[in-house]
DNA sequence: TTTTGAGTTGTTCGA
DNA sequence: GTCGAACAACTCAAA
């Protein structure tokens, strides 16, 4: 039999991969490739720390092929050339992948598959797009009608989990190119790449006895707590497939002590329908990448304040439960979903910048920055996404503070000029009396910035801009 | 076609 | 400090 390319895009993982599986049926050799697409290398929208996350976790892919006779080929270039020459060399007479839904992926595929003999699988959601629609065909636009219908259809089981293949036949021949050097990933970086970490977290999070799934729903709001899965980076690169997560937290539903500990696996569950809703809407409706998904919310006179979006983006703009999300994020690559929340909110409504800036932004920044989830949260937060949004919904960032980090842990860790402020101001430091400031050793404009605005002047502004776009459309 | 119920995550004010 | 009401209006989904 002639080989078959197992085009690895973002499915680093050996395990439950439907592109690998396929590959393999093919029934002559494989060859793992990774494809350093300039394209992507270039983009705006990717940074370095997701590339180094990216090239750790290729590393850690070819030491598993290793494992079992094969290794990962990498080639530089653009898709459909690379693959047009490895074909030739190779005398391969397929190539496998795992299907992606967003634009740039799309837009790739389909010039590979205009000539060359391309075979996507599905694996990234575990409801491909077009698989739930509403009765009359058409897509879901509303996240809770979406939610029943997708729990509607057959449940993944762990049985339909396919096991990581033993022994991967590669020819040895190929020429390849080196992987570039990452970034360096700082040592003791959160997030270790790989799908073996990847398991390790999702039986951590959903195993064992009391495993904090239970607690999912009590605890994920809390920037103070580790209560949620931090599996976000490894689901992006799939080192752990859709189908491995929701079997897990299926398997927790229906192993749950109490009704109480079946709310935090519900809950999880949720996300991960959340995480497919997105994809899907962006498959549906692909112009939500450039603009507002509803037309009423397209006009909105944005401010755009250049030194203002430095600050944010900096954290420093003297609201603490802010500038510390902005800061984990810059450090660590990652952001409590919360915070993610309060940052976005306080962008578009308070600072009223675009929040395409924040979107990129985030994409640059974050370890788990997926074009449809990213897009999704961030017109969820500015109110023009699929969310009928309350014009009402506009974040106070000290009530989410003391809300959500309510001894003030989160921003002492990440703000350390807060490290002695008493708790009653953690989250507003600059209502410190002078001698508070002083004895706290936070003086306003010296250690720490005062607010750059006004939250409650930031939130009429926001809500008449909001309300001229809507009635100027 | 019409109707009806509902929509992730909030804030502020006044009693 | 706590509690309930008010904050508008629209669109979607499904019967």
């Amino acid at each position: 039999m002639p080989a078959a390319i197992w085009w690895v895009r973002r499915d680093l993982r050996l395990g439950d991969n439907q592109a690998l599986a396929a590959a393999l049926a093919h029934g002559g050799p494989v060859i793992p490739l990774f494809i350093l697409d300039p394209a992507l290398w270039a983009s705006a929208y990717v940074g370095e720390k997701r590339l180094a996350f990216l090239l750790g976790g290729l590393r850690q892919l070819d030491a598993a092929l290793r494992e079992r006779g094969s290794r990962l080929l990498v080639r530089s270039g653009a898709p459909h050339e690379a693959l047009a020459g490895l074909l030739a060399e190779s005398g391969a007479d397929a190539i496998f992948a795992e299907a992606d839904y967003s634009p740039y992926a799309r837009r790739r595929d389909g010039r590979v598959a205009a000539r060359l003999p391309l075979h996507l699988v599905d694996g990234l959601t575990v409801r491909p797009p077009g698989t739930v629609l509403k009765a009359d065909g058409r897509p879901y636009t509303v996240f809770t009608p979406f939610s029943r219908a997708w729990k509607a259809l057959p449940p993944p089981e762990g049985r339909d989990l396919l096991p990581a293949p033993r022994h991967i036949p590669t020819p040895a021949d190929l020429p390849g190119d080196p992987l570039p050097d990452a970034p360096l990933l700082a040592e003791g970086m959160p997030f270790p790449p790989g799908e073996a970490e990847a398991r390790r977290r999702l039986e951590a999070f959903t195993g064992g006895s009391g495993p904090p799934i239970y607690r999912y729903h009590q605890q994920r709001d809390r920037l103070d707590l580790a209560g949620t899965s931090g599996l976000s980076p490894y689901l992006r690169l799939g080192m752990v497939s859709a189908r491995q997560a929701v079997v897990a937290a299926l398997a927790s539903m229906a192993a749950a002590p109490s009704d109480e500990a079946s709310k935090g696996a519900r809950a999880w569950l949720d996300e991960l329908i959340w995480r497919e809703f997105f994809v899907h809407v962006l498959h549906h409706f692909p112009h939500v990448r450039r603009e507002a998904f509803r037309p009423t919310l397209r006009a909105i006179a944005w401010e755009n304040d250049e030194a203002a979006f430095a600050a944010w983006c900096e954290g420093r703009t003297g609201y603490p439960v802010v500038d510390a999300a902005m800061r984990q994020l810059a450090r660590t690559g990652w952001m409590h979903n919360r915070a993610r929340m309060i940052v976005a909110a306080f962008l578009t409504k308070d600072l009223l910048i675009d929040w395409r800036w924040g979107e990129r932004w985030f994409m640059q920044h974050l370890l788990d920055g997926d074009p449809a989830a990213n897009n999704g949260g961030w017109q969820w937060a500015a109110g023009t996404g699929t969310d009928a949004a309350p014009y009402f919904r506009v974040f106070n960032p000290v009530a989410q503070g003391t809300r959500h980090d309510p001894h003030g842990d989160y921003v002492r860790h990440w703000l350390p000029a807060l490290a002695r402020v008493p708790d009653a101001f953690v989250h507003r430091p600059w209502e410190m009396p002078g001698e508070v400031q002083r004895a706290a050793g936070c003086v306003s404009g010296r250690d720490y910035p005062p607010p750059i605005v006004d939250h409650r002047r930031a939130r009429e502004r926001a809500l008449a801009a909001y309300r001229r776009s809507r009635q100027g459309t």
